[in-house]
DNA sequence: TCAATTTAGTTCCAAATGGAACTTGACGCT
DNA sequence: AGCGTCAAGTTCCATTTGGAACTAAATTGA
């Protein structure tokens, strides 16, 4: 099995430590794993969404795809469902009724869009803006804590790399295989 | 709003184009948008992943968390349900239920682990590992589709900044708030 | 200008999901 | 040894999910 570009070379006691707390499948996915960018991409991630989440739903009573379209309209005013759809890939039926539920709740308004009449922009009530408000610094405080481990020049760098790879994703394939297959 | 680390700065118009095609919405989450890395972490993994289990799901019948345990047993034979848990963040009777269907149609086996009586430890049996093997390279080239935006030595550094991201993950906080909560 | 196709959003329903309770074995403590 | 607590995996069941079919509006194009 090749091994993830940065295999452990020499022994760090730090990381060493690190490791031993780390259970040790998840530390074959991190070095003996040639998909190396899905694992650490999913698990960094998950350890971010997991709290969030956990927190948005006991606090507020929202469930994920409820605060997916509360946070994209906190963020965006004036946004429709089919915007929230291309820029989460939550299926839209999903984001229909998380968008009815928080309709119902009042913490979004919606108005249709004059330029397509089949399409509604939507807006953050007062109470919705306070659920945003609320939880962004929270939000940040956790990813504060989990950027914490690199250096401010580090950061950057880790920021821009992801950037340029979401720039480069529409040039990423939908479907795999099809290399190789002859009409 | 706050912007994040790297707003666009000068107009470089191959940016430009890339951007046309993502939805408004995108744009927002990537560039004006403080939790930067939740955003950018999220939307990647979704583009790896989404490819990858439809085409799993589609071939061979599998859905996602079957997958899961069956590569997390070709990665490393003899794991036990309880790992493929920890490492992978999916509740642990969505695991069972996997690990029983793929029991059933013979993709895995199982040996109770003697040093534990309530353990099983997990291999693939061969038609489990071909599944395994004709699915990596897919996954590899869809990797490297997604990482052909970045250089080789940004691609490493990338591996190696999300490689101490994981590495100092037992630090992170597993709630959020806490902070100035007094007992 | 009017069919033919696409698109935004909704509804339906079978299937997947995940919290909680349960079973059985392990471990600690006295 | 014996009792209480904990951990691995399973089962139960209410809820959520997401594919597919649907409605209505927009766009294409002959």
């Amino acid at each position: 099995m090749r091994r993830a570009p940065t295999a452990l070379s020499r022994v760090d006691p730090e990381r060493e430590q690190a490791l031993r707390e780390l259970d040790p499948l998840t530390v074959t996915k991190l070095w003996d794993n040639p998909c190396w960018l899905s694992f650490r991409l999913n698990f960094v991630a998950f350890r971010f969404n997991d709290p969030v989440y956990r927190w948005i739903e006991t606090r507020y009573g929202l469930v994920r795809p409820e605060f997916v379209a509360l946070y994209a309209v906190g963020l965006r005013d004036g946004v429709a469902a089919k915007n929230i759809v291309a820029s989460s890939g939550l299926p839209k039926n999903t984001l229909s009724r998380s968008i009815q539920k928080l309709l119902q709740r009042r913490l979004l308004r919606r108005e249709t869009d004059h330029d397509d009449l089949r399409s509604f922009v939507l807006y953050l009530t007062a109470p919705g803006r306070a659920i945003f408000e609320e939880t962004m610094p929270l939000m940040i405080q956790q990813q504060t804590a989990m950027l914490s481990a690199l250096s401010d020049a580090e950061q950057r760098q880790l920021c821009e790399l992801m950037d340029k790879l979401v720039i480069a994703s529409p040039t990423w394939p939908h479907d795999l295989e099809k290399e190789g297959t002859a009409p």
